[in-house]
Order: structure tokens, then C-alpha cells, then sequence
DNA sequence: GGGGCTTGTCACGCTATTGTCACATTTTCG
DNA sequence: CGAAAATGTGACAATAGCGTGACAAGCCCC
């Protein structure tokens, strides 16, 4: 649950693999379907977060997948259309269909993937209020400002996303493993006790309120129950 | 300054040179482009209060300049589409992608006229009233005029949109990603880094309030709270 | 064609941040 | 009680992140 699983629908393999290359770079999971039903399958048992799907495809093409997807507010999941150049005919429709976006064939990688983070900002936007708080802790993620009882932190960026996925998951016991997970990223490649480091400043800077983070022994970290 | 810029996108010399004199007439002060990428780089320095645009370019169509003008809020300039008979399609598309109208070729004179001066007044309508503030900083996005304690600050098209964003998300920090995707669009390929001379340009000419624009290390920039 | 303006990029230098280690302290459990 | 395991702590070197000055390319206007 925690990378968000895209979906890519194309029969040529060679793009595929060169989205399913740039997407894990990005830290996604990749789903694949080289054809419609297949497609049209995963897209209904996987509940992807994003579908990348091929107007082109053999038998049954793009915009039947789209109709197969479409529900009575939109299609059941977010698509992202890939059309070849000039068939404008193509972005009309899928767009009409209910598409969120699309990009024309040859298309700039980075262009693509900038897109498909808009579209799943936008899709995130729509359901997080912002403001954390927690035993007198509040930490407001978009102005990335944190306080206890009102007075400003000075926080780090990596103690402020540390407290940040404490105060996500107050109550819970995060591992240090989940932790590095979230906190530094999928590719970190380091000691689990870099962790602990942090959390040390962390309470530090939490002045009293530093043993609101509590240690469980032998398992991490989490934030004090009620 | 107090002339709108309006810039003709299209390829063929006597249709610019028509509309060229007509819109003088009218008090317009006119740019010209004979193809896609030159017309992009003109929106994007020149910032002109409307663009006339037509569908079929060589090489880089109609389309393709809109989705290069795309930023999260909508294309960087305002566009008023210039088609072909019967081709109601590109309308569509074109409509879908953010631009304010569309006119067909062959056109009345007249109607094209009546219909940039209808854009600019819708334009003018939404946007008066929309005098952003903060911290002493005033910005009027119609006239692209911003002020600092009163004194009129010249900023360049670029800054001027900086500014713009960070006024929209006042108090909230705008990753480096954030902004190149509003200020400079999506198709902008570059340097991250880029945005941090142009904050140290801004700052610069705000002088006084340089210090309003706060640097959030390791995240982004954002203005300064209340 | 030249001068001025704007823009994007780069290299350099400085500093806060960061990850790691060695050692101290606490807890667990035989 | 004592050893082992787990966590806290202080220190430190490397570096990521940012500010700054400089510069070249592109474009306008004259």
C-alpha cells in the first residue's frame, strides 16, 4: 500500500519496458497488459492509481478499454492517454471519454512523468486536509511548518518528514524499516540506526513535549496513545 | 506599457499582415511568429495578453504550442484559436486544452475582432478585483503591474510570474518542481536550479522585502507568515 | 549590425545537514 | 546478578543544498 501501483496498457513491449523503467525509477509499482482485456482486468482487480493506456492496440483499442472503465462520474480509474501524433480525432474522443490527460507519441519521458505526478497530485489534493496535530503537536505539511503549543520548530527537512509520518500514523509503531521506507526513500541504502539519530534530534527540538515520541523496544517507534 | 501585446502565431505572411493592421488599428501593439517554437519562446518572454494561434503550423502544429504553454492552472498565455473550416474536432481538443475561443478560417475581419476584444474584456472581469497582497507586496495581475510600499518594482515576464505563484500560495512552500511546472510549464526542459537565480533576482528587486521570500531548505521557497 | 535586456546554465565557496561510529546507558532474560 | 541485546548520546567528517557572480545565447529595438 505503500507505492502506488500504475497501470501501463500498450502492446509494443520495447515501451513498456521503458515505462516500467522511468516509473520504478520514480518509486511506483508497474502493472502490465500488452492488450485491451487484459488491460480492462487488471485496471478492475488491481485499482490502479494511474493507467497509461495506448490508443493503438490490436482488437480492441484504446477507447473501448476507456468505455469498459466508465462509471457514472468518470472512468473507474484516472487515464492517461497515449495517442499517436496527428490523430486529433484521438484526443478528442478519449478526452470526451472521460481521459485526464494525454501525450502524443514520440513523447518526452520527462514530460510524461511530470504529467502523471500532476495527475496524481491533483487526485491527492482532492482528499487530505492538511493539518496534522497530536497532543499539542501540529504540523501543517503544505506550509511545512510545525509547532507544540503554538511555538514554531525549527525542523530539518528529514526530522520534519520523519514527524510527519509519526503524526500520519499516531499511534501505530513504525519500524525503523518502515521508516527508512517513507522517510528517506525506497532507495536508501543505509545503517537502520541512522533512525534513531534522527529521532534523538527530533525530541530534542520537541522540548517538552519529547516524550510524546515513544520508544518500543525491539520493534521502533511511535507517537504517545491518548 | 500601455498597449496589449497581442501575438499572431501562424504561418502564412499576408494573413500576419492582415491582422497585424487591424489590430494596430485598434490600438493593439502586435507580435508576430511564423512557427511553433518561435511563437512559444515570444508567449513565454513577452507575455501577451492574448495569442492568436493557428491550428495547422508546419512541424509543430496548433496543439503542440498549447500543450507547451500548458502549466497546472491552465495555458501561460490566453489563446484564441484560429481553424479550418469543418474541422470541429480541433475544437474541441482545443477548448479541452485551455483556449478561450476559437475563430474559423476562412473569418470575418470584423467577428475576429469583436471576439479578441470579448477575451480581453472576460479576461479583464475575472481578473480585476484580483490584487494580490501580502507583506506590504502588491501584484495586479491584469495590468502585470507589482509594487512594493507603493514604488513600482520592473520585474521581467518570468519574475513577474514567480511572484504571482508564491502570492497564490502565500505561506505555503513551493517545491522547485511546483514552480517550474506553473512558471515555466511543463515542456520546459532544464535545470531545477534555475529557479533559485531567479529568486535571487526577485529578491534583488524587491529590496526592502527581500526577506519575505524565505528559503526552506531542502523543499523549496514560500512567503513569509503573517 | 550593434547595444541592451532577458534568460538559462555553470562554477565556486560557504554552511547546515546528515550519516556513521564509538561509547554510555538501559532493558531483557537466563 | 550478570551478560547480551537494544537504544541513547556526543562527536565528527562528508556533502548536499543554497547564494552568488559571471557568461553566452537569443531576441528586441534602433
Amino acid at each position: 500500500m505503500d507505492k502506488k501501483k500504475i497501470l501501463i496498457v500498450e502492446d509494443e513491449a520495447d515501451i513498456r519496458e521503458l515505462l516500467r523503467y522511468h516509473l520504478e525509477r520514480e518509486g511506483f509499482d508497474v502493472l502490465e497488459a500488452g492488450d485491451g482485456p487484459a488491460g480492462l482486468a487488471l485496471a478492475r482487480t488491481e485499482q490502479p492509481a494511474l493507467m497509461l493506456l495506448d490508443v493503438m492496440l490490436p482488437g480492441m483499442d484504446g477507447f473501448d478499454v476507456l468505455r469498459g472503465l466508465a462509471t457514472e462520474n468518470g472512468p473507474l480509474v484516472p487515464v492517461l492517454l497515449l495517442t499517436a501524433r496527428g490523430e486529433e480525432v484521438d484526443r478528442v474522443v478519449g478526452l470526451t471519454l472521460g481521459a485526464d490527460d494525454y501525450v502524443v507519441k514520440p513523447f518526452s519521458v520527462r514530460e510524461l512523468m511530470l504529467r502523471v505526478k500532476a495527475i496524481l497530485r491533483r487526485q491527492e489534493r482532492a482528499r487530505s486536509g492538511t493539518v496534522l496535530r497530536h497532543h499539542g503537536i501540529a504540523l501543517d505539511a503544505e506550509r511545512h511548518r510545525a509547532t507544540v503549543n503554538g511555538e514554531s520548530l525549527a525542523l530539518t527537512a528529514t526530522e520534519f518528514r520523519l514527524l510527519e509520518d509519526l503524526l500520519r500514523h499516531s499511534g501505530a509503531v513504525r519500524t525503523r524499516e518502515q521508516l527508512l521506507n517513507t522517510v528517506w526513500g525506497y532507495s536508501f541504502e543505509g545503517y537502520a540506526r541512522t533512525v534513531d539519530t534522527h529521532v534523538r534530534r527530533l525530541r530534542a527540538k520537541l522540548g517538552a513535549a519529547a516524550d510524546v515520541v515513544e520508544t518500543v523496544r525491539g520493534v521502533g517507534y511511535r507517537l504517545k496513545e491518548d
